[in-house]
This record gives structure tokens, sequence and C-alpha cells, in this order.
DNA sequence: CCCCTATCCTGAGGGC
DNA sequence: TGCCCTCAGGATAGGG
């Protein structure tokens, strides 16, 4: 599951290859992945179209292309956006290839068809609400003053919800919101509510720290994730309690719980976190 | 307004 | 060996 660390690391790793390049060819395989008016005019404007911008808002790839349209993608919970030298093999459920003018192909593919592509000007994609309304970014030297802590002891939701809306913030997904409420030493089941000034700076803190370390080892790649050659991340390996229930808690050795919130898994320390 | 649940979709893994 | 069942979850629609 692409979250912030893994879409980072897709972008800066494709961002020197694929800025400068002209998409030559465009090759729309299973159009309903696009959530934009047509699939014609989705070929008509990115054929030819030269790419000056590689970005990233909360989980959404920004391709900034000459003249102002952005090819935006979302990755879903299976997908994947790689450059591969034309010649070499197609994976199943590859929905979409763009020919780059040095015989390269950038394929994204995404087996669960839970990601989507958009096509437009940032206004343009605003005004068809295609993009959700995303908090601060995590990784912004800003984050702190962003009002984030402050918004979570606002909300009765289960501070794991919470995390999960991309409008209290950018880019936080099931991984990383188990892994900051371990490091901040506060239950994802508690209420937003019920913290203290200090619980929700911990978080505040612990969220950024935690996506820097991942970005550091590329991304956490379980079954899916693969940055933008393909290749896997080892943040996996580091995690404090995401994939670990029934395991023992790195930090005292109790048993880590795994329940349900928000309707997905969550994982924490009912010693360590309170 | 806010919160919660069901839904989309495929592949992996367990049980028999 | 193969079949069936369950589960994984990001975002969003719709109900309470």
């Amino acid at each position: 599951m692409p979250e912030l660390p893994e879409v980072e690391t897709i972008v800066r790793g494709l961002r020197p290859h694929l800025i400068g390049r002209t998409f030559a060819e465009v090759e729309l395989v299973r159009s309903s992945v696009l959530r934009v008016p047509d699939p014609v005019t989705f070929e008509g404007l990115v054929q030819g179209a030269q790419v000056v911008g590689v970005g990233r808002r909360g989980k959404f790839i920004h391709l900034v292309l000459r003249g102002g349209p952005h090819l935006v993608i979302h990755l879903g919970m299976t997908g994947t956006l790689t450059l591969r030298k034309a010649p070499e093999p197609r994976l199943a459920h590859t929905h979409l290839v763009l020919w780059l003018d040095d015989g390269r192909e950038l394929r994204y593919r995404d087996p669960r068809r839970f990601g989507r592509v958009l096509l437009g000007t940032p206004g343009q994609l605003e005004r068809l609400g295609a993009l959700p309304r995303l908090g601060p970014e995590p990784l912004a030297p800003t984050f702190g003053r962003s009002g984030f802590a402050e918004s979570l002891r606002r909300t009765t939701r289960p501070l794991k919800a919470a995390l999960l809306d991309q409008a209290v913030v950018a880019g936080c997904g099931n991984i990383y919101a188990d892994e900051a409420c371990f490091v901040a030493r506060v239950r994802p089941t508690r209420r937003g509510r019920t913290l203290s000034r200090a619980e929700a700076m911990r978080l505040g803190a612990a969220l950024p720290l935690v996506m820097r370390q991942a970005l550091g080892l590329r991304g956490s790649s379980f079954a899916d994730f693969r940055d933008g050659f393909g290749a896997k991340g080892e943040a996996h390996e580091a995690l404090f309690v995401y994939g670990r229930g029934g395991l023992p808690c790195v930090r005292c050795g109790v048993t880590l719980r795994q329940t349900r919130v928000g309707g997905r898994t969550t994982v924490y320390c009912h010693r360590c976190q309170r």
C-alpha cells in the first residue's frame, strides 16, 4: 500500500528520468482507470506533451505537462508506476502505457484497481471535485505549525480514523498511522478529544519521524510496493508494530494486540501505548 | 455537521 | 492437488 514515503520514493526516482521527456505515444489499455471526462481528449492532450515537473501532494503523483495540465496518478492499494525498456514483458493489469521519446515506457499497473488517473489543470481538477481536500504535508518544514495536533484534539473519532483522513493530514495510511501512534506512545483507539496537549504534540512529531525513516529506506514493500524501476524498499523490515500483531513489542516485550479501528487492522502495544 | 459502514477489486494464504 | 473461503485496505457514497 503506497503511502507518503512510498509515493515520494517513486517521485524522486522518476523525476530526473521524466523531466524534459515527451510522451510519444499513449496506450490507454483500460479506460476505466481514468476519472476524467473522456478518453479521447485524454490521449489527445497527453500525446506529444512534454513533462516539465514531477511532484507529489499527499499520495497523489503529479506529472506536470508543458502548457499547464497535470497528469495525476493515485496508486490506490496495489498500483505501480514504473519506467521500463519497451521490450520488457508487460505484466497483467497494466492499464496505461506512456511511450517516452527515448524508447522507454512509463507503465501504470494496478491489479486491484483502487487507483486512478486524472488529467487537468489544477483549477479544472478542483472545479470537478476530482481531488479531495488534503491536509498538511508531514514532510513540510511548517508541519509543526500546521494545526495538525490541534485538529486531532477536536475530533471525537478514534485517533486511527483521524490519521487516515487525508483532510487531517496528507499521505498517511494504515502502516504509518500505527507506527506514529507507537512512537508517540498513544493508543490508536483513543478518541482525539481525550488527548492531552503533550500527547497530540508527540503525534505531531512522531508522524514526520516515522515517514522520514521509511523514506530513507525507500518505502515499505509487503506484497505490492515497488519503486519507479520495479525495486522493493526495505522499510517494512524496520517497522515497530504494523504487521506484527501477536509478536513481542520491540520496546517492552509484551505481546502486541491486533484489533480493528475505523474498519482497518490496527496493531499496538497495550503497555507502551496509553 | 460529524461519524460509521459498506463497497469497489484481485491475489495470497489457510483449511480440508 | 485443487477448491473455497477469508482477508488485505484507500477513498467515497450513503445512512444514521
